[in-house]
DNA sequence: CTGTTAGCGCGTTCAG
DNA sequence: CTGAACGCGCTAACAG
């Protein structure tokens, strides 16, 4: 009996001479005479008596497993655990576990996670969603269970969603670095698949054009995927001529091989460079870092207050939250261009 | 019908004219009639039924609910996630999915993840305990839960562990730079609590014994947790007089705080620096941070096989896997004792 | 090979 | 207030 710790509420009962829905409604707080209370509280103890979820869910009706499944890029990417934790904290004090995964930003490894997230039943899904088309995502949301998409658009229209101001945010830091006097402005941005790279380029695209920037194809760089990848391409980008005066990239680690490709070339003090995303230790680099943040945690934990809303019933229009980034200049990004 | 997916066995079995068991059958993948294979499969299709894993756990022999617990300090940490990943990775081969959470060094918080966890009926748990004596996990493996503890010893005896070479690590560093003709060396470790900072501490006690080196209190910091802290430590350390000459710091954030300390004092370059686990951008750092590297990976791989074979029936005694540590000299642990 | 039946552990009727 | 009976969705044992 003790082992795999089954005691059974119907354990409990017998050890404590009442009836098994008794054992029940003390285990559920309902009132029940205070004697028998302290009888079955003893006999649980006793047994090492532990609820079973999976039981009680399945009885239960509205069917409530207390979990959650959360579909990131990948658990070990500090963006991807900073938002993770966010959730987790938001879901701890509503008792809900968070069932976590890795997509690796492949559409079929997203399917796979989001079925079998859905045949545990979750309360509901936080997804970071690759972007391809997602049957399971749309069978998920159209069956009922709580969907909230973060970081990118929904494939699946009329799903709920929290992103970053991807697009002004880069159009911003553009501005400064226009200010300064560039005029000549590189742009490094990750895989055209996913949505917030296309933004982000969008953004670059709309505000060079808006300033009357000079653009060259060679000083833009997409569907570069990894650091080395960026290291590469900037170290292309900048011993062409005439190179650019500054840089801007789109994502965390394209802006470490970026740096990487500028210290190799020692451009690292000429070149003015701002990072989309803040990493740990930017501040310091030499020269620090200057970078668009967003906030990971903070966009967790929207999308968590947004799916607990959802689970207690919150049933309006689909909501779209875009949280603004800010600018923290600390240096690469202030460098002015040659001869100013 | 149609909301929350909960197209039932029944369902498909009527809609395909078949027995439930029938139904069962062809879902487990146990042969059956092709023919009525193949009514059984549209029909699920069409009805878009999914599998309960609540109630196929509940109803099995062996109960098992294809989902571990992983506990970990917090999961936004990179030496935990990097850990959290590797074990995903063991994990998804094999259809498991991962319940994670963060203990925030909080022994309470431990207790209740891993009591939840056991009310889930998880098929096994990975954790890095925070070493305060642990009821749940002793009664998690008193029950035949399997349990491995990763990263230190397990509070309860007769489980797995998987851990690295604490002692050895720190030692070696203390080693080399005794070599490089360094007598007084200071040392910096997290809280006492921590069996990896004891651990370490220890190391540096043996080996500086060993060696003959002087020893000062004003030295040694201890209970240092943050990476502020380790900065004000450091900073006190560095401006009494004798000062030592070369430093050890036994955690990746107490690393960072030094070099801001040693920053500060404008010291980065005269004093020798060893810090403990390899953390992202320490070659990057002027000078590129020297380090005593722990494979958090390999850590996360090798508890989770453990784990595996574990629910695979190995009921062998309880194994202790102590892996390497490896020392990666980038230039800050290179410097020599001034006057040399 | 197939269908029928009995529970897995629990919450929820419904009588007492 | 309490206890006995039923069934959540499914698999295992049995009978045809």
């Amino acid at each position: 009996m003790s082992d795999r710790g089954r005691a059974t509420m119907k354990d409990v009962a017998a050890l404590a001479g009442v009836g098994l829905a008794t054992v029940s409604r003390v285990i559920n707080g309902v009132a029940v005479d205070p004697h028998l209370t302290g009888r079955v509280l003893d006999a649980a103890r006793q047994l090492g008596y532990r609820r079973d979820t999976a039981a009680t869910s399945l009885r239960r009706a509205d069917r409530r497993t207390s979990t959650i499944g959360l579909v990131l890029q990948d658990v070990a990417n500090p963006f991807s655990s900073a938002l993770h934790r966010a959730v987790e904290d938001a879901c701890v004090r509503r008792g809900l576990l968070v069932l976590a995964g890795s997509s690796d930003e492949e559409p079929e490894r997203e399917r796979e996670l989001l079925g079998v997230l859905l045949t545990r039943r979750v309360d509901g899904i936080v997804v970071v969603p690759t972007g391809a088309p997602d049957g399971e995502l749309a069978a998920a949301h159209r069956d009922g269970t709580p969907v909230v998409c973060v970081d990118r658009a929904s494939p699946v229209p009329g799903v709920d969603t929290v992103t970053a101001d991807n697009r002004g945010g880069v159009a911003g830091a553009v501005r400064a670095l226009h200010a300064l006097g560039h005029r000549r402005i590189g742009f490094v941005a990750d895989h055209t698949t996913l949505w917030t790279a296309r933004e982000r380029h969008q953004g670059f695209v709309e505000a060079t054009a808006e300033l009357g920037c000079r653009a060259r194809p060679e000083w833009v760089g997409r569907d570069v995927h990894t650091a080395e990848a960026a290291r590469q391409a900037v170290t292309g980008m900048f011993t062409t001529s005439p190179a650019p005066t500054a840089l801007v990239t789109a994502q965390n680690w394209l802006t470490v091989g970026a740096r990487r490709a500028l210290v190799g070339l020692g451009l690292h003090h000429a070149v003015a460079h701002i990072g989309f995303d803040d990493f740990p230790l930017a501040d310091m680099l030499d020269p620090p870092v200057s970078v668009i943040a967003q906030d990971p945690a903070e966009m967790g934990r929207r999308a968590a207050l947004i799916l607990l809303a959802r689970l207690d019933g919150d049933d309006g229009p689909a909501r779209a939250v875009t949280l603004p980034t800010r600018y923290i200049a600390r240096g690469s990004g202030e460098i002015p261009p040659p001869g100013r």
